[in-house]
DNA sequence: TTGTAAGCGTTATCAC
DNA sequence: GTGATAACGCTTACAA
C-alpha cells in the first residue's frame, strides 16, 4: 500500500483525491460533511480514506479555516479532584469533535498574572477558554478576554454573567438546604466556617447558611462565624475557635469546603468531642477527602463533570450558547459526620 | 497603527516583513534565531515585531515545519494529586518553548483502549507522549507507540525501560526504607497492605517490605500480607483482616499507598486501637489526604513534579534524553500516624 | 454535483 | 547576509 502515496509520509488529501479520481476539493466536502454530494462518490472516497488511514492533517485545517481548534483551561488549582473532573468533562464534550484541550494552571497570586494569560490567549488563540473559581470571579480578567476578542465561559457558585457565558452552582440555595438538614435533625446552634474572603464562593456559601438561620430563629451574626482560608489547618483553627467561644455550646458545625470540614474533626477530637455524637459536621464539595475523613463526610456535592461539558459545548456550539444548560443543582451526600442534635443539657 | 496591516486581523510574518523592508525568510530567521543575520536587522526587525505584537501563527508554522509542538500525556487516573503535579511539571518544561500539552485520560479497562490511543496519536500527531502508571507499565503500549513512530516517556516505579525513555522512583528501596524507619522505632511485627495485582508499584513496594523483613530476620511470608485494590475500602478491609488474624498482634502495618493506609487507620479505630500508640500505620505517595487523617500519615513523598519536567525534556531534546536525570529519590515524610512500638506484653 | 485556482502563514531551497 | 519561489495540507470563492 506504501507505492499508491505520492508524498513520502502520512497519506494528505491530494492522495485521497488521486487515487479515488476526483478532485481534492470533493474531498474536502466528504470531511467536511458538505450536503452537496452524490452518495455514490461519497461512498467510494470514504473508502479509500479508510484503507488508506487518511486522518486530515488539523494544523493545515486551522490554518485555512483561519481558526484554532483549541479550547483553553484557565484555572488557580482550587482543588485537585475539581480540576481533573473539570478537565475530564470537557474531554467528554469534546472527543467526537475536532476540538483539542489546552490546560493553563497560574497562580492568581502573581503580579503578571494578567500578562501571562494574555500571552496564552495570543500564543494559542483558542477558539474559547474556560475559567474555574476563583479566577472565574474576577471580571477584570473578563474584560480582558473580551478585548482579545477570546470567547469564555465562566464556571462560578452565583450568577456571574450571562447564561451563554456561565455554568453555575447555586452554592447560596445548596448550603441552606445542608443547614436546613441539621435543622431538621434537631440541630439549634449550628456555627458555619466560613470561606476566605475573594472568594465568591465563601460569600454564596455563607449567605445560604444566612438564610436559613434567619428563617429559623436562630442566630446568625457573625459571633458564630469563623473564617478560614480553605485549607485544612486553617479549618482546625477557626473550629477550634468556634469550640473554645465562652457562652456558646454548637451542636453543629457546617463548613465551607471539605477540607476545612476535615479540620473542623480533627479541632473536635483534639478537644475530646465525638463526631457526630457530640457534634455534627458538614462540609460542601464532596472531594475525595469527605469519604476518608473519620467519621465519612456529610458534604454536598456538584456535578463538575456535567458543568464542564456544558462549558465547553458553549464555546464550541457558540450560536446555541444560551439554550445550553446553565444552572446546575448540587445534592446533599449523607454520611455518618451528621446526627440528631443531642438533648441540652 | 491599524492602518499599516494589509490584511484585516492580527499581524502576519508579510506585514513585519513589509514594514521592515526585509524579505519574509529574515523575519523567519529572527523568529528562529538563526545565527546568519545582521545584527542591525535583526534589531530593526525585533522592533518592528515588538510594536506590532506579532506573534508566529502555531499552526502555519507546524504545517510548515511537518511537525506538531504539542506532547501528549496518556493516563487512567492513579490520583488526581499526582496528576496534577505531572501536568504542572510538565509545563514548567515547556514554558519557554513553542511546545503545549495535550492531556488524555483513558480507561485502562476499555475494550478499545488500545485503538483510542492509536487515534489519539495518529490525529494529534504530538512530537511525544507520557505514559504515567499503571499504563507506564504496559509494554504492549509501548510497542504500539514505537510502530507509530510516536516517541514516549515512561513514569515508573522500576526500570521499565531505557533511561533515555523512563523517568522512575526506586518504589522497591523507598519502601524498604520506609519499613526499616519503623523497625528503628522498635517494630518486630510489621503487616503489608500490598497493592493489586497488574501494578508494578505494587510489586516492587513489596519487595521492598520484604527486603526489610528478611535482613532483619521478621516474618515476612504472605501469611502478613494483605491484598488491597489502592482504594479506601479496601485498605479498610485489608487492614481489618490483619488486625484479626489471630494469633498475631501486629505493632506497626505499611500500606502501599496513602489512601489504603486512611482505610488501615479506621479499620483499627474501629476495633478500639488507637494510631500511634497501639499501632503505627505507614502509607506511600504522600498525597493530600495524608495531611487530613486522623492522626496525619507518615508516608513516602516522589517527586512527581520533577519527574514530569524531566520526562517532558526529554522528548523536547531528544538528543539529549539520556543524559537527563531518570531516577528521583524519593523522601520519608514522618508525621504523627508512626510512634515507638508498645513493649511487648 | 464537481473542479480550478488562489490563498491561509510559515519555512526550505537555492540562488544572488 | 539576504531574497524570490515553491512547498506544507487544507478550504473557499467562483466556475463549469
Amino acid at each position: 500500500m506504501s507505492g499508491v502515496l505520492k508524498s513520502g509520509g502520512e497519506p494528505t488529501i491530494s492522495d485521497v483525491a488521486r487515487i479515488s479520481g476526483v478532485s481534492k476539493k470533493t474531498v474536502s466536502r466528504v470531511i467536511n460533511r458538505s450536503p452537496m454530494l452524490n452518495q455514490e462518490t461519497r461512498l467510494r472516497i470514504e473508502s479509500v480514506i479508510a484503507e488508506l488511514g487518511y486522518v486530515p492533517n488539523p494544523a493545515a485545517r486551522g490554518l485555512a479555516l483561519r481558526r484554532n481548534f483549541v479550547l483553553g483551561m484557565i484555572y488557580d488549582n482550587p482543588n485537585a479532584q475539581m480540576v481533573l473532573n473539570f478537565q475530564e468533562g470537557v474531554l467528554d464534550a469534546i472527543r467526537t469533535t475536532d476540538y483539542a484541550l489546552l490546560i493553563h494552571p497560574v497562580d492568581r497570586y502573581s503580579p503578571t498574572l494578567f500578562n501571562e494569560i494574555r500571552s496564552f490567549v495570543v500564543h494559542q488563540k483558542p477558539a474559547g477558554v474556560m475559567l474555574l473559581p476563583p479566577l472565574s470571579e474576577n471580571d477584570l480578567l473578563a474584560d480582558l478576554l473580551t478585548e482579545l476578542g477570546c470567547p469564555y465561559v465562566r464556571m462560578g457558585s452565583a450568577d456571574l454573567d450571562d447564561p451563554s457565558r456561565l455554568v453555575k452552582s447555586s452554592d447560596r440555595q445548596s448550603m441552606r438546604e445542608a443547614t436546613e438538614y441539621l435543622i431538621r435533625l434537631g440541630h439549634r446552634s449550628i456555627a458555619l466556617v466560613k470561606g476566605p474572603d475573594g472568594f465568591r464562593s465563601s460569600v454564596e456559601r455563607h449567605m445560604g447558611w444566612r438564610e436559613a438561620m434567619l428563617t429559623h430563629n436562630m442566630g446568625y451574626d457573625d459571633q458564630h462565624v469563623a473564617v478560614g482560608a480553605y485549607t485544612f489547618d486553617s479549618g482546625k483553627l477557626a473550629g477550634g475557635k468556634l469550640l473554645d467561644q465562652p457562652g456558646t455550646s454548637y451542636t453543629a458545625i457546617v463548613a465551607s469546603n471539605d477540607i476545612m470540614a476535615a479540620g473542623v474533626i480533627h479541632a473536635a477530637r483534639e478537644r475530646g468531642l465525638n463526631v457526630p455524637q457530640d457534634i455534627s459536621v458538614v462540609g460542601f464539595d464532596d472531594t475525595a477527602i469527605a469519604e476518608t475523613t473519620w467519621p465519612p463526610l456529610t458534604t454536598v456535592r456538584w456535578p463538575i463533570r456535567d458543568m464542564a461539558r456544558s462549558a465547553a459545548l458553549k464555546l464550541i456550539r457558540p450560536e446555541s450558547a444560551g439554550e445550553e444548560q446553565y444552572s446546575f443543582p448540587t445534592t446533599l451526600v449523607e454520611r455518618e459526620s451528621t446526627a440528631f442534635a443531642k438533648p441540652r443539657t
